[in-house]
DNA sequence: AACATATTCAACCGCTGGAAA
DNA sequence: ATTTCCAGCGGTTGAATATGT
């Protein structure tokens, strides 16, 4: 698509400001005035140390010789320095230029590009939050590349977009989360993984990053203190007992010694890696109450949206949180948020949405074979997009999700341990924590 | 009071995929 | 069919603040 303003295309690195012409000579002369000073600095000290040993050798003549070589193979490091300097003078316009264009996002560069581009970063004024909002209140949201420009502000049209959508939206809730509101965090988490935009938007007023934020630093501190593992939803203990049948004696003794050390959840944590071999994924429903029932039943009411009556008030689903006393994983047969089977493994429904990434930083599941799966489910997908008729990617995900479900009933159960295979040696969980 | 450490969370980065040309 | 633009997403960073020693 051409330009509409005749530029090259945009990248990342600024979110959408131009390379121009003034640009490229801007970053040269930039470049320029920081090594030339830095050359003649050196040239300065050559040339005054050499004259100094010069005047004050009283044997000069004696070392002549040497000290021709020597200023000869000096002179020849000042050519090369001066030829690298020039290559680096160089180097530098054409990275900020190459950086501008193909989205190099660190560094020198970026560094280089915000000076000469002028586009601030850090945290955001109150004049500058007024310039946005009252701007987008009489042009709304259309083109956030154009909105700074047009809104007076130094700012990348992604910072703009963050801003607004983090922090200045006006339906957006500020400050502490309620109970019910980790009540619905945690059950969801426990379904879908760090899908936070999808966690989101079951609570009104709270955006991706607050729910991020706020599992972070503290819910799963919390599930942690509870003895539950807050990568799988599973009590430490389930955890403990699968290392003890999975692993050989030798490794469940220095995990065992880990274990005593302090260092619980990064431990729980990679012992929750598991290889994840879509081929063999089962996602068959031994258990007629499990959670995919229930989940798809939720993802069917209200185009996708997830009904949260039935998730908090029964109709045979676990409650998860009392709210005298936290968190409550019980072991209901049909329980949703923990979704615990007799075995200690993860019912199929939650292994289907793990299986695609729920828990990525903690399922060993490779890339491709996801992409792969994702691929050959994506026709199926594209049929139900009606479903989801607010067109967020994350309902697509959603359905995708379900139709992985219905497409594989015949596969292999992920995180059935008779079937899971465990990638890491003790030792490398040792060396991981120490 | 001064310093060190931990916590919080706004802002950013890089990637992805849909839409448009 | 391909290229380009744009917005959404999840992971990460780092400044500001709180807490501990």
């Amino acid at each position: 698509m051409p330009n509409p303003e005749g530029g090259r295309r945009d990248i990342a690195i600024t979110d959408g400001v131009k390379m121009t012409g003034s640009s490229v000579v801007a970053a040269t002369v930039v470049a320029v005035t920081v090594v030339g000073p830095l050359l003649g600095l050196m040239s300065f000290s050559l040339v005054a140390t050499m004259t100094l040993f010069l005047i004050v050798s009283p044997l000069m003549l004696i070392f002549v010789p040497v000290l021709t070589v020597t200023v000869a193979i000096l002179a020849a490091a000042m050519v090369g320095f001066g030829v690298a300097a020039a290559m680096w003078t160089v180097g530098i316009a054409a990275m900020v230029c190459r950086g501008r264009e193909i989205g190099i996002g660190s560094g020198v560069a970026k560094k280089m590009v915000e000076w000469v581009e002028n586009v601030k970063r850090g945290q955001w004024t109150p004049e500058e939050d007024n310039k946005l909002a009252s701007y987008i209140a009489q042009h709304g949201t259309r083109n956030w590349r154009l909105i700074p420009k047009n809104a007076g502000l130094q700012r990348c049209g992604k910072s703009c977009r963050l801003r607004w959508t983090n922090y200045l939206r006006p339906d957006l809730k500020h400050g502490q989360f309620s109970e019910a509101e980790e009540h619905i965090i945690v059950k969801f988490h426990s379904v879908l993984g760090n899908r936070w935009s999808l966690i989101a938007a079951q609570l009104p007023g709270r955006t991706d990053n607050d729910v991020k934020n706020y599992w972070n630093t503290k819910l799963k501190k919390k599930l942690s203190g509870m003895g539950i593992d807050p990568v799988t939803h599973k009590p430490f203990s389930h955890l403990m007992a699968e290392i003890t049948t999975t692993l050989n004696p030798p490794q469940v003794s220095h995990l065992a010694e880990a274990a005593l050390g302090c260092f619980k959840d990064e431990m729980l944590h990679l012992l929750t890696k598991k290889r994840v071999d879509l081929n063999q994924i089962n996602f068959s429903n031994p258990n007629p109450n499990h959670n995919a029932n229930n989940f798809n039943q939720m993802v069917d009411n209200e185009a996708g949206k997830i009904k949260m009556d039935g998730l908090e008030h029964g109709n045979g689903i676990m409650k998860l949180w009392d709210m005298g006393h936290g968190f409550s994983y019980g072991s209901s047969s049909s329980s949703f948020g923990n979704d615990e089977r007799n075995d200690g493994s993860a019912s199929p429904a939650v292994a289907a949405w793990r299986g695609h990434g729920g828990i990525r930083t903690a399922v060993a599941e490779t890339a491709a074979a996801e992409e792969e799966e994702r691929r050959k489910l994506k026709g199926e997908v594209m049929d139900q997009e009606e479903i989801g008729s607010d067109g967020r990617r994350g309902d697509h995900r959603m359905m995708m999700m379900r139709s992985h479900q219905h497409h594989d009933q015949h596969q292999h159960h992920v995180f059935n341990v008779d079937n899971v295979l465990w990638d890491l040696q003790a030792d490398d969980l040792i060396n991981h924590m120490v």
